[in-house]
RNA sequence: GGUGGAGUGGCUGAGCGGCCCAAAGCAGCAGCCUGCAAAGCUGUAAAACCACGGGUUCAAAUCCCGUCUCCACCUCCA
């Protein structure tokens, strides 16, 4: 089966095709780093990180990623002189926050096949789309004289084809015209004002100024992936107006642009959008807090990326108990290859191995627009039959079954999770921990073997309180943290 | 007012004309395992009249019409 992407532009189902065989380039609309992260952008990271995966792993396509950092803006300009910052120091500590956010789940930022551009590095590509636009007749300067410069909505007939809005049906700017001649037209330069630092403001053919918001996008796109390029993805709430806006903008100055346009859903909570105003946002640093990057990644996975995702600590629960168990058949299955001799690498994917496969339901649910919640049904289908060929002792059905599930977790986003479960405990506490916790369960096997209950289990007890929990097997325990 | 999305078991959440008397997970139940637990595993077991009312069709959760409820966007937003 052909892989099947929503294009919310078209409103439906299209059959994937990479413009250029065998590559495909991807520009994601990254965070306005005017202040910390929430899970909505951990959300939307998340769903094109797994979405490139799967054309990288499961379609062995070239990918060339653009996830662009909004540096320049009037949030950052107004958090800024709020909180008495240098608008830039801002911005940029903001941006290590989504760094670090990014990295704790696995979300690749330094990456050969990854760029993450500013905008301020791209000052002078966006003066020359703003020159090309005003060439072309489809953008003036300001009427009030200001450095402000507009895009003409009037100019473009196909104004509004993204979201499918009729012009006249638009309210546009109503916070007074600043010389534009119409309240859709919106801004390419915006002029300096006194009241904003210098170091904001760049020189440009109608005066000092800064850019607007959108066209940062068409320059970025045209400088790193050229004039077309296959998919351009983002937030559902930047549909209209920054999509729209670049469309229009790209398209009149002559591109093809994107091939097919993605939208992810937008985060809930209590069935509620989280916004500032209502003050129930979730920042990523509390959400991984509250359970393991893993787990967390498991839950932004867990609704297909265009359906809204609500937020709840059950959920959160619920994906941690869901993600353990997968871990455990690793683990299991691990032990079982270690203890007949066979490198424990074998399992957890070894990279010099073939290519993995994937299970046919995995494929198709990942083809049919990255159906993340039906390709984790299959991969706890895997999980149930991994763990019923290890009951019948069938190891190497048991092994295949392992290496699938870890090719799975692989393009999900938490491999990492299952190798550290594999290895049981270890690296979370210092050797003479481990040693001790060691020790003690030998003593504890020994005492269950003179039958003397009362010291096994006051043994256990001891170790509970030391965050270790046992598992008995036949032939011998195994322990792993509690949590 | 305009544009789009949603309502599926106790919970999360797929499915979007026949393979659906509806996937998967969580919770629960039963069994296995165990010195007992915990954890784990298994399940020919149990649990959904798919918001409501009409209609089309040989066939509808899925298409059409109407109604109700909820959410998002309409120049700050992932």
């Amino acid at each position: 089966m052909a892989l099947q992407i929503f294009d919310s532009k078209a409103q439906a189902l299209r059959a994937f095709a990479p413009l250029e065989a065998g590559r495909v380039a991807i520009y994601v609309c990254g965070p306005t780093v005017q202040s910390a992260p929430h899970v909505g952008h951990l959300r939307s990271a998340v769903a094109f990180d797994i979405i490139k995966n799967w054309l990288t792993f499961g379609h062995s396509l070239s990918v060339k990623f653009v996830r662009n950092v909004t540096d320049i803006d009037d949030k950052i300009l107004a958090n800024a002189k709020d909180q008495s910052r240098d608008w830039l120091e801002l911005a940029e500590s903001v941006n290590q926050e989504f760094e670090n956010a990014y990295s704790a789940l696995g979300i690749a930022t330094t990456a050969p096949e990854i760029q993450t551009p500013k905008a301020t590095e791209f000052i002078a590509q966006m003066i020359t789309l703003i020159e090309l636009l005003i060439q072309r007749g489809h953008a003036y300067a300001a009427t009030d004289g200001s450095a402000n410069v507009f895009f003409d909505t009037a100019s473009w007939p196909s104004y509004g084809e993204l979201t499918n809005q009729k012009i006249e049906n638009l309210e546009g700017e109503q916070d007074g015209s600043h010389g534009r001649k119409s309240p859709t037209d919106f801004a390419l330069w915006k002029a300096h004002k006194s009241d904003e630092p210098d170091t904001a403001s760049w020189q440009s053919p109608w005066g000092a100024g800064r850019p607007g918001w959108h066209i940062e996008c068409s320059a970025m796109t045209h400088a790193l992936l050229g004039e077309s390029f296959d998919i351009h993805g983002g937030g559902l709430d930047l549909r209209f107006p920054h999509h729209e806006n670049e469309l229009a903008q790209s398209r009149a100055a002559g591109f093809d642009f994107a091939n097919f346009w993605m939208h992810n859903g937008l985060v809930t909570i209590a069935g509620q959008k989280m916004s500032k105003s209502l003050g129930n946002g979730i920042s990523a640093e509390s959400l991984l807090a509250s359970a393991s990057a893993s787990a967390v990644r498991y839950w932004l996975g867990s609704a297909h990326y265009r359906s809204t995702l609500d937020y709840s600590t059950t959920a959160l629960a619920e994906a941690e108990s869901a993600l353990n168990r997968i871990k455990n058949f690793v683990r299991r299955a691990s032990d079982v290859q270690t203890a007949n001799g066979q490198t424990s690498g074998g399992v957890s994917g070894d990279r010099d191995a073939a290519e993995p496969t994937y299970p046919s339901a995995f494929i198709d649910a990942m083809d049919a627009d990255f159906n993340v919640p039906a390709a984790l049904a299959a991969l706890h289908d895997a999980v149930r039959a991994g763990n019923s060929s290890l009951d019948a002792a069938d190891t190497a059905a048991a092994a295949s079954a392992a290496a699938q599930v870890t090719a799975m977790a692989r393009v999900l986003g938490f491999e990492g999770a299952l190798g550290d479960a594999a290895s049981a405990g270890a690296d979370r506490a210092d050797e003479a921990t481990v040693a001790k916790i060691d020790a003690l369960v030998l003593a504890r096997r020994q005492a269950r073997a003179d039958k003397d209950f009362a010291l096994a289990d006051s043994i256990r007890v001891e170790l509970s309180e030391l965050g270790v929990v046992l598992e008995d097997q036949a032939d011998k325990t195994t322990w792993m943290w509690s949590n």
